[in-house]
DNA sequence: CTTCTCACG
DNA sequence: ACGTACGTGAGAAGG
Protein backbone atom coordinates (compact mmCIF):
# COMPACT_ATOMS: atom_id res chain seq x y z
CA UNK A 1 0.00 0.00 0.00
CA UNK A 2 0.96 2.98 -0.38
CA UNK A 3 2.70 5.51 2.03
CA UNK A 4 0.61 8.68 2.45
CA UNK A 5 -2.20 6.02 3.32
CA UNK A 6 -0.41 4.09 5.45
CA UNK A 7 -0.37 6.80 7.96
CA UNK A 8 -3.52 8.29 7.33
CA UNK A 9 -4.99 4.80 8.50
CA UNK A 10 -2.36 4.71 11.08
CA UNK A 11 -3.26 8.13 12.78
CA UNK A 12 -6.68 7.40 12.28
CA UNK A 13 -6.52 4.22 14.44
CA UNK A 14 -6.96 6.20 18.02
CA UNK A 15 -9.21 8.70 16.51
CA UNK A 16 -11.87 6.20 15.59
CA UNK A 17 -10.88 4.22 19.05
CA UNK A 18 -11.91 7.57 20.62
CA UNK A 19 -15.00 7.95 18.90
CA UNK A 20 -16.33 4.40 19.63
CA UNK A 21 -15.70 4.79 22.89
CA UNK A 22 -17.31 7.82 23.31
CA UNK A 23 -20.52 6.68 21.63
CA UNK A 24 -23.71 8.57 21.46
CA UNK A 25 -26.00 9.33 23.68
CA UNK A 26 -30.07 8.15 22.40
CA UNK A 27 -33.54 9.65 23.85
CA UNK A 28 -34.65 6.43 25.18
CA UNK A 29 -38.06 7.72 25.94
CA UNK A 30 -39.21 9.49 23.11
CA UNK A 31 -37.77 6.03 20.95
CA UNK A 32 -40.12 4.04 22.65
CA UNK A 33 -42.91 6.41 21.87
CA UNK A 34 -41.82 6.04 18.58
CA UNK A 35 -41.98 2.17 18.85
CA UNK A 36 -45.87 2.48 20.46
CA UNK A 37 -47.21 4.13 17.91
CA UNK A 38 -45.52 2.36 14.96
CA UNK A 39 -46.79 -0.69 17.13
CA UNK A 40 -49.79 1.30 17.28
CA UNK A 41 -50.23 1.50 13.20
CA UNK A 42 -48.81 -2.00 12.73
CA UNK A 43 -52.00 -4.13 13.93
CA UNK A 44 -54.39 -1.76 11.86
CA UNK A 45 -52.29 -2.44 8.86
CA UNK A 46 -52.90 -5.97 9.16
CA UNK A 47 -56.02 -5.48 9.98
CA UNK A 48 -57.04 -4.38 6.81
CA UNK A 49 -53.95 -6.32 4.63
CA UNK A 50 -56.02 -9.56 5.86
CA UNK A 51 -59.48 -8.53 4.52
CA UNK A 52 -57.91 -8.99 0.91
CA UNK A 53 -56.80 -12.47 1.78
CA UNK A 54 -58.38 -15.49 3.59
CA UNK A 55 -55.03 -17.16 4.26
CA UNK A 56 -52.78 -16.30 6.52
CA UNK A 57 -49.71 -15.31 4.26
CA UNK A 58 -46.70 -14.48 5.91
CA UNK A 59 -46.21 -11.00 4.95
CA UNK A 60 -42.35 -11.06 4.92
CA UNK A 61 -41.78 -13.67 2.61
CA UNK A 62 -41.79 -12.00 -0.81
CA UNK A 63 -42.40 -15.33 -2.36
CA UNK A 64 -46.01 -16.09 -0.93
CA UNK A 65 -46.60 -12.10 -1.57
CA UNK A 66 -45.93 -11.99 -5.02
CA UNK A 67 -47.93 -15.55 -5.43
CA UNK A 68 -50.82 -13.06 -3.59
CA UNK A 69 -50.55 -9.97 -5.29
CA UNK A 70 -49.99 -11.79 -9.31
CA UNK A 71 -51.23 -15.31 -8.76
CA UNK A 72 -54.71 -14.95 -6.49
CA UNK A 73 -55.10 -11.03 -7.39
CA UNK A 74 -54.08 -11.11 -10.44
CA UNK A 75 -52.66 -7.79 -11.08
CA UNK A 76 -51.17 -7.81 -13.87
CA UNK A 77 -46.98 -6.98 -13.00
CA UNK A 78 -45.19 -3.82 -14.36
CA UNK A 79 -42.16 -5.81 -14.65
CA UNK A 80 -40.77 -9.06 -16.32
CA UNK A 81 -38.23 -9.10 -13.96
CA UNK A 82 -38.60 -12.36 -11.74
CA UNK A 83 -36.63 -13.33 -8.73
CA UNK A 84 -34.16 -16.37 -8.78
CA UNK A 85 -36.36 -18.24 -7.09
CA UNK A 86 -38.39 -17.56 -10.39
CA UNK A 87 -41.52 -15.34 -8.98
CA UNK A 88 -42.30 -11.64 -10.07
CA UNK A 89 -40.27 -9.05 -7.82
CA UNK A 90 -42.18 -7.15 -5.21
CA UNK A 91 -39.52 -4.61 -4.35
CA UNK A 92 -40.28 -0.78 -3.65
CA UNK A 93 -39.64 0.40 -7.14
CA UNK A 94 -41.85 -2.58 -8.23
CA UNK A 95 -45.11 -2.21 -6.40
CA UNK A 96 -44.74 1.51 -6.62
CA UNK A 97 -45.85 1.34 -9.99
CA UNK A 98 -48.41 -0.74 -9.14
CA UNK A 99 -49.96 1.06 -6.33
CA UNK A 100 -52.84 2.67 -8.13
CA UNK A 101 -53.92 -0.97 -9.32
CA UNK A 102 -54.63 -2.58 -6.39
CA UNK A 103 -55.62 -1.21 -2.42
CA UNK A 104 -53.35 -3.72 -0.95
CA UNK A 105 -50.55 -2.06 -2.15
CA UNK A 106 -50.09 1.02 -0.91
CA UNK A 107 -51.34 -1.30 2.46
CA UNK A 108 -48.13 -3.92 1.78
CA UNK A 109 -45.85 -1.04 1.34
CA UNK A 110 -46.79 1.17 5.14
CA UNK A 111 -46.62 -2.69 6.27
CA UNK A 112 -43.05 -2.65 5.25
CA UNK A 113 -41.69 0.39 5.76
CA UNK A 114 -43.68 0.02 9.65
CA UNK A 115 -41.50 -3.28 9.78
CA UNK A 116 -38.31 -1.58 8.79
CA UNK A 117 -38.91 1.31 10.99
CA UNK A 118 -39.17 -1.02 14.40
CA UNK A 119 -35.96 -2.90 13.31
CA UNK A 120 -34.77 0.37 13.95
CA UNK A 121 -36.14 0.59 17.19
CA UNK A 122 -34.80 -2.67 18.20
CA UNK A 123 -31.35 -2.14 17.53
CA UNK A 124 -30.99 1.94 18.84
CA UNK A 125 -32.70 0.39 22.71
CA UNK A 126 -29.52 -1.64 22.81
CA UNK A 127 -27.44 1.12 24.52
CA UNK A 128 -24.62 0.08 26.33
CA UNK A 129 -25.42 -0.85 30.86
CA UNK A 130 -22.70 0.93 31.49
CA UNK A 131 -22.31 3.98 29.40
CA UNK A 132 -26.19 4.35 28.57
CA UNK A 133 -24.87 5.19 25.33
CA UNK A 134 -24.73 3.49 21.85
CA UNK A 135 -21.29 2.06 20.50
CA UNK A 136 -21.26 1.67 17.07
CA UNK A 137 -18.34 -0.53 15.74
CA UNK A 138 -16.83 1.65 13.01
CA UNK A 139 -14.64 -0.49 10.59
CA UNK A 140 -11.98 1.33 9.79
CA UNK A 141 -11.09 -0.73 6.27
CA UNK A 142 -15.00 -2.24 6.06
CA UNK A 143 -15.28 -1.64 2.85
CA UNK A 144 -13.27 -2.45 -1.13
CA UNK A 145 -13.31 1.83 -1.60
CA UNK A 146 -11.58 3.25 1.40
CA UNK A 147 -14.65 3.82 3.51
CA UNK A 148 -15.54 3.05 6.57
CA UNK A 149 -18.59 0.75 7.40
CA UNK A 150 -20.50 0.53 10.64
CA UNK A 151 -21.97 -2.57 12.15
CA UNK A 152 -23.93 -3.31 15.55
CA UNK A 153 -25.97 -1.31 15.31
CA UNK A 154 -25.06 0.12 11.80
CA UNK A 155 -24.99 3.71 12.50
CA UNK A 156 -24.23 4.78 9.02
CA UNK A 157 -28.24 3.96 7.98
CA UNK A 158 -30.49 5.56 10.20
CA UNK A 159 -33.35 7.25 8.07
CA UNK A 160 -32.80 10.66 7.17
CA UNK A 161 -36.02 12.09 6.07
CA UNK A 162 -37.32 16.02 6.63
CA UNK A 163 -41.01 16.88 7.05
CA UNK A 164 -42.44 19.68 6.93
CA UNK A 165 -44.94 21.19 9.88
CA UNK A 166 -48.15 20.32 7.99
CA UNK A 167 -46.93 16.72 6.97
CA UNK A 168 -49.68 14.91 7.70
CA UNK A 169 -48.86 10.94 6.99
CA UNK A 170 -48.03 9.62 10.41
CA UNK A 171 -45.95 7.42 9.36
CA UNK A 172 -43.65 9.63 7.14
CA UNK A 173 -43.57 11.98 10.60
CA UNK A 174 -43.08 8.89 12.73
CA UNK A 175 -39.59 8.18 10.52
CA UNK A 176 -38.36 11.75 10.88
CA UNK A 177 -38.23 11.29 14.25
CA UNK A 178 -35.20 8.84 13.81
CA UNK A 179 -32.36 11.23 13.61
CA UNK A 180 -34.28 12.99 17.03
CA UNK A 181 -33.70 10.89 19.09
CA UNK A 182 -29.77 11.14 18.98
CA UNK A 183 -29.29 13.56 21.22
CA UNK A 184 -25.88 14.96 22.89
CA UNK A 185 -25.32 15.17 26.59
CA UNK A 186 -26.96 17.66 29.40
CA UNK A 187 -24.59 21.00 28.78
CA UNK A 188 -23.97 19.95 24.93
CA UNK A 189 -25.34 20.40 21.51
CA UNK A 190 -24.90 18.85 18.57
CA UNK A 191 -22.34 20.44 15.51
CA UNK A 192 -23.15 18.97 12.29
CA UNK A 193 -20.63 19.17 9.30
CA UNK A 194 -20.84 17.81 5.58
CA UNK A 195 -19.16 18.12 2.57
CA UNK A 196 -21.10 19.67 -0.15
CA UNK A 197 -21.01 17.20 -3.21
CA UNK A 198 -17.62 15.82 -2.53
CA UNK A 199 -17.56 13.00 -5.03
CA UNK A 200 -18.42 15.82 -7.97
CA UNK A 201 -15.52 18.16 -6.27
CA UNK A 202 -13.43 15.22 -6.34
CA UNK A 203 -14.06 14.43 -10.26
CA UNK A 204 -13.22 18.09 -10.91
CA UNK A 205 -9.78 17.74 -9.16
CA UNK A 206 -9.42 14.67 -10.87
CA UNK A 207 -10.56 15.38 -14.08
CA UNK A 208 -8.89 18.84 -14.14
CA UNK A 209 -12.23 19.26 -16.96
CA UNK A 210 -12.33 23.03 -17.73
CA UNK A 211 -16.04 23.63 -16.74
CA UNK A 212 -15.87 21.72 -13.27
CA UNK A 213 -13.15 23.36 -12.23
CA UNK A 214 -14.26 27.03 -13.43
CA UNK A 215 -17.72 25.90 -11.60
CA UNK A 216 -16.51 25.38 -8.19
CA UNK A 217 -13.93 27.72 -8.60
CA UNK A 218 -16.87 30.39 -8.93
CA UNK A 219 -19.35 28.49 -6.30
CA UNK A 220 -21.66 27.97 -9.37
CA UNK A 221 -24.67 25.66 -9.03
CA UNK A 222 -23.06 22.51 -10.34
CA UNK A 223 -26.16 20.97 -11.81
CA UNK A 224 -27.58 24.22 -13.22
CA UNK A 225 -24.55 24.76 -14.89
CA UNK A 226 -24.18 21.48 -16.28
CA UNK A 227 -28.09 22.01 -17.44
CA UNK A 228 -27.48 25.19 -19.18
CA UNK A 229 -24.88 23.09 -21.27
CA UNK A 230 -26.28 20.18 -21.56
CA UNK A 231 -29.63 21.80 -23.26
CA UNK A 232 -27.78 24.41 -24.67
CA UNK A 233 -29.66 27.20 -23.03
CA UNK A 234 -28.91 30.04 -20.76
CA UNK A 235 -27.61 29.25 -17.29
CA UNK A 236 -30.45 31.32 -16.01
CA UNK A 237 -33.09 29.93 -18.22
CA UNK A 238 -32.62 26.45 -17.65
CA UNK A 239 -35.96 24.67 -16.05
CA UNK A 240 -36.17 22.60 -12.50
CA UNK A 241 -36.52 19.60 -14.90
CA UNK A 242 -33.78 20.37 -17.16
CA UNK A 243 -31.21 21.20 -13.73
CA UNK A 244 -32.83 17.87 -12.40
CA UNK A 245 -32.01 16.18 -15.53
CA UNK A 246 -28.54 17.06 -15.10
CA UNK A 247 -28.09 16.67 -11.51
CA UNK A 248 -29.09 12.90 -12.10
CA UNK A 249 -26.50 12.57 -14.98
CA UNK A 250 -23.61 14.14 -12.71
CA UNK A 251 -24.86 11.37 -10.31
CA UNK A 252 -24.42 8.81 -12.68
CA UNK A 253 -21.24 9.28 -14.27
CA UNK A 254 -19.83 8.63 -10.79
CA UNK A 255 -21.73 5.54 -10.87
CA UNK A 256 -20.77 4.46 -14.39
CA UNK A 257 -24.10 4.70 -15.67
CA UNK A 258 -24.61 3.62 -19.38
CA UNK A 259 -27.31 5.13 -21.04
CA UNK A 260 -30.03 3.07 -20.53
CA UNK A 261 -29.84 3.89 -16.74
CA UNK A 262 -30.20 6.93 -17.36
CA UNK A 263 -33.52 6.84 -19.67
CA UNK A 264 -34.83 5.28 -16.79
CA UNK A 265 -34.18 7.86 -14.95
CA UNK A 266 -35.19 10.63 -17.35
CA UNK A 267 -38.36 8.25 -17.64
CA UNK A 268 -39.35 8.62 -13.44
CA UNK A 269 -38.14 12.66 -13.55
CA UNK A 270 -40.03 13.91 -16.52
CA UNK A 271 -43.53 11.28 -16.15
CA UNK A 272 -42.69 10.17 -19.79
CA UNK A 273 -41.18 7.85 -21.55
CA UNK A 274 -37.57 8.88 -23.00
CA UNK A 275 -35.92 5.91 -25.22
CA UNK A 276 -32.48 4.42 -25.23
CA UNK A 277 -31.60 7.23 -28.06
CA UNK A 278 -32.90 10.25 -26.40
CA UNK A 279 -30.77 9.27 -23.51
CA UNK A 280 -27.92 8.11 -25.60
CA UNK A 281 -27.84 11.77 -27.31
CA UNK A 282 -28.15 13.34 -23.90
CA UNK A 283 -24.90 11.88 -22.82
CA UNK A 284 -23.66 12.04 -26.06
CA UNK A 285 -24.17 16.05 -25.57
CA UNK A 286 -22.92 16.01 -21.78
CA UNK A 287 -19.56 14.32 -22.61
CA UNK A 288 -18.81 17.01 -25.68
CA UNK A 289 -19.24 19.76 -23.83
CA UNK A 290 -17.47 18.03 -20.35
CA UNK A 291 -14.72 16.47 -22.47
CA UNK A 292 -12.06 16.20 -19.76
CA UNK A 293 -14.89 14.16 -17.61
CA UNK A 294 -15.23 11.89 -20.30
CA UNK A 295 -11.02 11.54 -20.98
CA UNK A 296 -10.95 11.06 -17.29
CA UNK A 297 -13.02 8.29 -17.10
CA UNK A 298 -12.01 6.32 -20.37
CA UNK A 299 -8.65 6.72 -18.20
CA UNK A 300 -9.45 5.20 -15.31
CA UNK A 301 -10.73 1.90 -17.03
CA UNK A 302 -6.77 2.11 -19.13
CA UNK A 303 -5.58 2.21 -16.18
CA UNK A 304 -7.30 -0.38 -13.85
CA UNK A 305 -7.18 -3.03 -17.16
CA UNK A 306 -2.94 -2.21 -17.34
CA UNK A 307 -2.44 -2.49 -13.76
CA UNK A 308 -5.45 -4.52 -12.33
CA UNK A 309 -6.19 -2.01 -9.96
CA UNK A 310 -7.82 1.17 -9.58
CA UNK A 311 -6.06 4.48 -7.33
CA UNK A 312 -7.19 6.86 -5.57
CA UNK A 313 -5.49 10.56 -5.03
CA UNK A 314 -3.88 9.61 -2.50
CA UNK A 315 -2.81 6.19 -3.66
CA UNK A 316 -5.24 4.02 -1.78
CA UNK A 317 -5.71 0.59 -4.49
CA UNK A 318 -8.55 -1.15 -5.34
CA UNK A 319 -7.97 -4.74 -6.85
CA UNK A 320 -10.19 -4.95 -9.99
CA UNK A 321 -10.44 -8.83 -11.17
CA UNK A 322 -13.97 -8.42 -12.85
CA UNK A 323 -11.93 -6.41 -15.97
CA UNK A 324 -10.48 -9.79 -17.06
CA UNK A 325 -13.83 -12.11 -16.36
CA UNK A 326 -14.07 -14.30 -19.62
CA UNK A 327 -18.05 -12.61 -19.05
CA UNK A 328 -18.63 -9.28 -20.61
CA UNK A 329 -21.00 -8.15 -17.88
CA UNK A 330 -18.46 -8.75 -15.42
CA UNK A 331 -15.92 -7.11 -17.43
CA UNK A 332 -19.12 -3.85 -17.60
CA UNK A 333 -19.18 -4.29 -13.75
CA UNK A 334 -15.34 -3.95 -13.75
CA UNK A 335 -15.40 -0.61 -15.73
CA UNK A 336 -17.80 0.76 -13.59
CA UNK A 337 -15.81 -0.07 -10.93
CA UNK A 338 -12.89 1.49 -12.17
CA UNK A 339 -14.57 4.72 -12.47
CA UNK A 340 -16.25 4.46 -9.34
CA UNK A 341 -13.64 3.98 -6.90
CA UNK A 342 -11.09 6.47 -7.74
CA UNK A 343 -14.19 9.12 -6.62
CA UNK A 344 -15.45 7.37 -4.20
CA UNK A 345 -12.24 6.42 -2.63
CA UNK A 346 -10.80 9.64 -2.46
CA UNK A 347 -13.40 11.25 -0.76
CA UNK A 348 -13.09 8.80 1.99
CA UNK A 349 -9.55 9.55 2.20
CA UNK A 350 -10.49 13.35 2.58
CA UNK A 351 -12.67 13.03 5.23
CA UNK A 352 -10.38 10.84 6.88
CA UNK A 353 -7.59 13.02 7.19
CA UNK A 354 -10.13 15.64 7.94
CA UNK A 355 -11.40 13.48 10.77
CA UNK A 356 -7.34 13.39 11.99
CA UNK A 357 -7.25 17.04 11.44
CA UNK A 358 -10.17 17.66 13.63
CA UNK A 359 -8.91 15.90 16.47
CA UNK A 360 -5.43 17.59 16.37
CA UNK A 361 -7.07 20.58 16.71
CA UNK A 362 -9.34 19.84 19.88
CA UNK A 363 -6.39 18.38 21.53
CA UNK A 364 -4.17 21.39 20.63
CA UNK A 365 -6.94 23.73 21.63
CA UNK A 366 -7.69 21.07 24.97
CA UNK A 367 -11.43 21.12 23.94
CA UNK A 368 -13.62 18.62 25.49
CA UNK A 369 -15.96 18.42 22.68
CA UNK A 370 -16.11 14.91 20.91
CA UNK A 371 -16.33 13.16 18.06
CA UNK A 372 -19.11 10.61 17.67
CA UNK A 373 -20.43 10.07 14.71
CA UNK A 374 -18.74 9.71 10.60
CA UNK A 375 -21.48 8.91 7.91
CA UNK A 376 -19.15 8.93 4.92
CA UNK A 377 -19.27 12.68 4.41
CA UNK A 378 -20.55 14.36 7.59
CA UNK A 379 -19.08 14.36 10.72
CA UNK A 380 -21.41 14.94 13.74
CA UNK A 381 -19.86 16.57 16.92
CA UNK A 382 -20.67 16.63 20.74
CA UNK A 383 -19.65 19.77 21.65
CA UNK A 384 -19.92 21.63 25.27
CA UNK A 385 -21.95 24.96 25.50
CA UNK A 386 -19.31 26.88 26.11
CA UNK A 387 -16.85 25.84 23.16
CA UNK A 388 -19.84 25.97 20.20
CA UNK A 389 -18.50 29.15 18.65
CA UNK A 390 -14.93 27.88 18.62
CA UNK A 391 -16.12 24.48 17.37
CA UNK A 392 -17.78 25.45 14.63
CA UNK A 393 -14.49 27.74 13.39
CA UNK A 394 -12.38 24.82 13.73
CA UNK A 395 -14.39 22.49 12.33
CA UNK A 396 -14.98 24.22 9.09
CA UNK A 397 -11.26 25.19 8.91
CA UNK A 398 -9.93 21.48 9.39
CA UNK A 399 -12.49 20.13 7.21
CA UNK A 400 -12.55 22.53 3.83
CA UNK A 401 -8.35 22.49 4.14
CA UNK A 402 -7.95 19.35 4.99
CA UNK A 403 -6.24 18.43 1.77
CA UNK A 404 -5.29 21.14 -0.57
CA UNK A 405 -6.88 20.75 -4.51
CA UNK A 406 -6.85 23.56 -7.20
CA UNK A 407 -10.72 24.10 -6.14
CA UNK A 408 -12.03 24.79 -3.11
CA UNK A 409 -13.94 22.19 -0.48
CA UNK A 410 -17.12 23.22 0.46
CA UNK A 411 -18.55 22.47 4.47
CA UNK A 412 -22.36 22.96 5.19
CA UNK A 413 -22.55 23.31 8.87
CA UNK A 414 -25.42 23.30 11.02
CA UNK A 415 -25.66 22.51 14.90
CA UNK A 416 -29.03 21.73 17.37
CA UNK A 417 -30.50 20.21 20.21
CA UNK A 418 -30.62 16.22 17.85
CA UNK A 419 -29.13 14.79 14.58
CA UNK A 420 -32.14 16.02 12.78
CA UNK A 421 -31.18 19.98 13.58
CA UNK A 422 -27.55 19.37 13.24
CA UNK A 423 -27.91 17.79 9.77
C1' DC B 1 -25.69 -20.26 3.56
C1' DT B 2 -28.06 -17.60 -0.03
C1' DT B 3 -31.70 -14.51 -1.50
C1' DC B 4 -34.65 -10.64 -0.97
C1' DT B 5 -35.73 -6.21 0.71
C1' DC B 6 -34.59 -1.74 2.44
C1' DA B 7 -32.16 1.88 5.31
C1' DC B 8 -27.94 5.26 4.43
C1' DG B 9 -24.03 8.08 1.59
C1' DA C 1 -31.88 -12.20 -25.00
C1' DC C 2 -31.18 -9.67 -20.88
C1' DG C 3 -30.78 -6.20 -17.19
C1' DT C 4 -29.93 -1.82 -16.24
C1' DA C 5 -25.39 2.64 -11.47
C1' DC C 6 -21.29 2.68 -6.83
C1' DG C 7 -20.49 1.41 -1.64
C1' DT C 8 -22.46 -0.77 2.79
C1' DG C 9 -25.39 -3.92 7.20
C1' DA C 10 -29.53 -6.16 9.13
C1' DG C 11 -33.25 -9.35 9.45
C1' DA C 12 -36.44 -12.67 7.66
C1' DA C 13 -37.38 -16.48 4.81
C1' DG C 14 -36.24 -20.59 2.46
C1' DG C 15 -33.25 -24.43 1.47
Amino acid sequence: MNHTIINVEHQLIPVLVKMELEGVKIDVKKLSNVELELNDLNESIKIQIYQFTNSDINLNSSEQVSKLLFDDLKIEPKTKKKSNSNFYSVDKSHLSKLSKDNEIIPLILDYRKITSLLKFCNQLKNVNSKTKRLHGNFNQIGTATGRFSCSKPNLQNIPNVKVKAEEKNRLKVLESKFREVFIPKKGCQFIGADYSQIELRVTAEMSQDAFLLKAYNEDLDIHKLTASEVFGVKFKDTTDEQRSIAKSINFGLIYGKTANGLAESLTEITNKSHSLEQAQKIMNDYFKRFSGVKSFLDGLVVFADKYGYSKTLYGRKRPIPELSSPKMSEREKGKRLAMNSPIQGSAADIIKIAMIACDKAITQNNLKSKLVLQIHDELLFEVHDNEVSIMEKLVQKEMENAVKLSIPLKIDLKKGKNWAMAH
